[in-house]
DNA sequence: AATAAGGCCTCCCCCAAGGGGAAGGTAAAG
DNA sequence: CTTTACCTTCCCCTTGGGGGAGGCCTTATT
């Protein structure tokens, strides 16, 4: 099929099929009549399985390394679980800095009035050391 | 004071200082024998005011936002404080959804022995549907 | 006197992960 | 026959700077 319908198989967009096939991540058939990229059942789940671990957050080159250790009938499954870890732990990393950040804005803007005067304990605290 | 020492004083890069100074940030004077940008210690205040924004995760478009409400003498403080709240909105649903793929990963995780057998209930997570 | 060190400048390319759109080839349908 | 819907490559744009080249100037050391 064209690049179009695995596309849309996949849920992802053309420009992003495309992109994975630019660099390498999942690559098609090339028909060299038309100069089409052709993609059959086994891309197209390909495509699905990097989509949904974009969506878990794994950057394009871990999806890489996931998708080497998928298509390896040999895989140990340690090394999936142990990248899945450290995923999980630089989230946490991530949530923990959230958190905070917010807890400081969030009570920054309670003692804000929010009324006209020039005085805003926000924009002091922000110029202050 | 030259960029360096206003850089050190701000706790930001040379590289730094200078890209805001040429997005017209914060606009330091110029000495036109040497072409040095020469800051004072008022540009040096803005210069702070700005990193301590950028790490409450202000983007840049914000934080000229931010400063222009700073350095109105007239502002509304109501402004800043709606900016303040909304970038909490935007960390509050970030968060959500970090800690729902957070839960989804931990628990993926959990179910995987990560022994050598091939089978691996993340990457069949990862493939299926 | 020569040279090394350090600070400054501009200019250009690089990152992630594609998005937007131009210019042009192809194929099916009205 | 022409419109419409695909597809292709190519190039610039985004965020927020980082890295480094090449060149200028001043000061310190050999």
């Amino acid at each position: 099929m064209q690049i179009g319908e695995a596309a849309r198989r996949a849920g992802l967009t053309v420009k992003t099929v495309r992109y994975y096939a630019n660099i390498g991540l999942v690559t098609p058939q090339h028909d060299s009549e038309t100069g089409y990229r052709l993609y059959d059942p086994v891309d197209v789940a390909k495509l699905q399985f990097v989509g949904k671990a974009r969506r878990f957050d794994f950057s394009v080159e871990e999806c890489r390394e996931l998708l080497g250790l998928y298509e390896d009938r040999n895989r140990p499954s340690r090394e999936v679980k142990a990248l899945t870890n450290k995923k999980v732990a630089e989230i946490d990393s991530r949530l923990g800095e959230l958190q905070s950040l917010r807890d400081e804005l969030s009570s920054l803007a309670a003692s804000c009035d929010g009324d006209h005067r020039p005085d805003c304990p926000i924009l002091n605290a922000l110029s202050g050391g």
